[in-house]
DNA sequence: GGCAAGCTTTGATCTGGATCAAGTCAAAGT
DNA sequence: ACTTTGACTTGATCCAGATCAAAGCTTGCC
């Protein structure tokens, strides 16, 4: 705590330039001095440890937040204490999007592991980028993104197969890794399988049952929360249905 | 054919003045001299006529088109001719904005019924955006209001029961229907039962029978595609789970 | 270390809704 | 009036994946 007040503004003062998520990220298609100007808006976030909330459901919408390091889960809490989630947010993502029409957040977003974020304060950035258009046409294209995730989203839910949820998913996962610059085929998933299931719309145990198939298929290895991923070809096959079926896989 | 060649140019122009969408549209929040530098820039599209497109997927994004009479389907086409349905869009609303990020259109959009759009190119608005801070504003919370409603329906395809959804999707007609004023206790549905199950990610044997329940319920009558809705709290209940069901219904 | 509390796996059973299979009905043409 | 065509309904059966039940594993905490 103390520590925070001995730390320089410049210290606490963002990079963008520099950052290795900025590709991903805001500054994307900026000109350097625009990217200066945005940097002056940002705000670094105090970390977040492990179950730690971002922003939870009802609270005021104030800021969009970026992912720096680690990860956030965001979902839905219902009634009774259940949750639903919505998603999971890698470093280069930004959260709260869906907060901007309504002025509130209409769901909660925790960190599944020890995260560092960006703090974008909104009311700030919609002025800048009436300043600065390249930068209304990269959010423009950041929303626009984000409503063809979740049609993708739902195109899974509505009529894809567990086997090919997961599949999916586990894909998906790999890509995003690697557009970070992390390894495709070899990485740690911060969430719990239960968290996946309720994302995907599946049963805990469907997940448990799927990974060790996918493990018996050859198509990976699982290690707790560790993934190797060592038939791509095979996943993406399942993923988009036009994978052999258990039966016809161990005839060939 | 020739009778759009006499047609003045006054006639032609978009008035979204006297529009009676306009305040679910564009122009919500403008002042009258920015509505009047948006209607230069709306054009009025040519009638669609049912099973007209209006786009395809692959198709270059050009243009948002807002519905001013009738409805459109949208879906996205799956190898094998089969398809997804990802929404049905009522005067006043506005189909395209996923299309932005991706400068082309992932899905298709046909009209369900005779339909009348207007067309807004979106490079022009873009650039209008800039200059009009309150149009700037309005596209955000139309793209982050998109996000909202594509939560909403993950929501409904992750966890909700064929009961609970098809009372949602009656209900969410009823209440756009109110919100154009028109009646929200007894309309019309343009879409076919087949149509309505695949958005929902049921089959159309599932929705029939529903509907025959729905209305030995007393809930509403179901004439064809003619809706008439008797008991709003019944179906908002159903819709949110804490309905009764069938067997306590009987034993009350 | 050792115990408690979660996670995860695995097996057995159950069920909501899909699928298959006939009809029924309404609108449009002949 | 009679056929055609496509949308809708209704009934019978089936199955993917949920739910129930019971262990194994990890991890953390005293």
């Amino acid at each position: 705590m103390n520590q925070r007040n001995i730390i320089s503004f410049e210290t606490l003062r963002v990079a963008c330039k520099n950052c290795s998520v900025g590709s991903l990220c805001l500054p994307l298609g900026l000109e350097p001095e625009d990217i200066g100007r945005l940097e002056n808006i940002v705000k670094r976030a105090r970390p977040l440890h492990r179950g730690d909330y971002l922003f939870r459901d009802g609270d005021r919408f104030r800021s969009l937040y970026v992912v720096k390091t680690g990860s956030v889960k965001r979902y839905a809490p219902s009634a009774e204490g259940g949750e639903r989630v919505l998603g999971f947010h890698l470093p280069g993502e930004i959260i709260g999007l869906d907060a901007i029409d309504k002025d509130a957040h209409a769901c909660a977003a925790k960190a599944l592991e020890t995260s560092a974020l960006c703090e974008i304060p909104f009311p700030r950035l919609e002025e800048l980028s009436t300043e600065i258009p390249s930068l209304q046409r990269q959010m423009y294209r950041l929303l626009s993104k984000e409503i063809s995730n979740e049609t993708e989203m739902l195109l899974l839910l509505g009529k894809k197969s567990a086997e090919e949820r997961l599949a999916t998913f586990v894909l998906n996962m790999s890509k995003r890794l690697q557009k970070r610059g992390l390894s495709p085929t070899d990485f740690h998933l911060s969430m719990s399988r239960h968290e996946i299931g309720n994302y995907l719309g599946l049963a805990v145990e469907t997940v448990s049952r799927l990974f060790t198939r996918y493990q018996e298929d050859g198509l990976m290895v699982v290690d707790r929360k560790h993934i190797q991923l060592i038939d791509l070809d095979g996943l993406e096959a399942l993923s988009n249905g036009t994978g052999l079926t258990r039966q016809q896989h161990q005839h060939n």
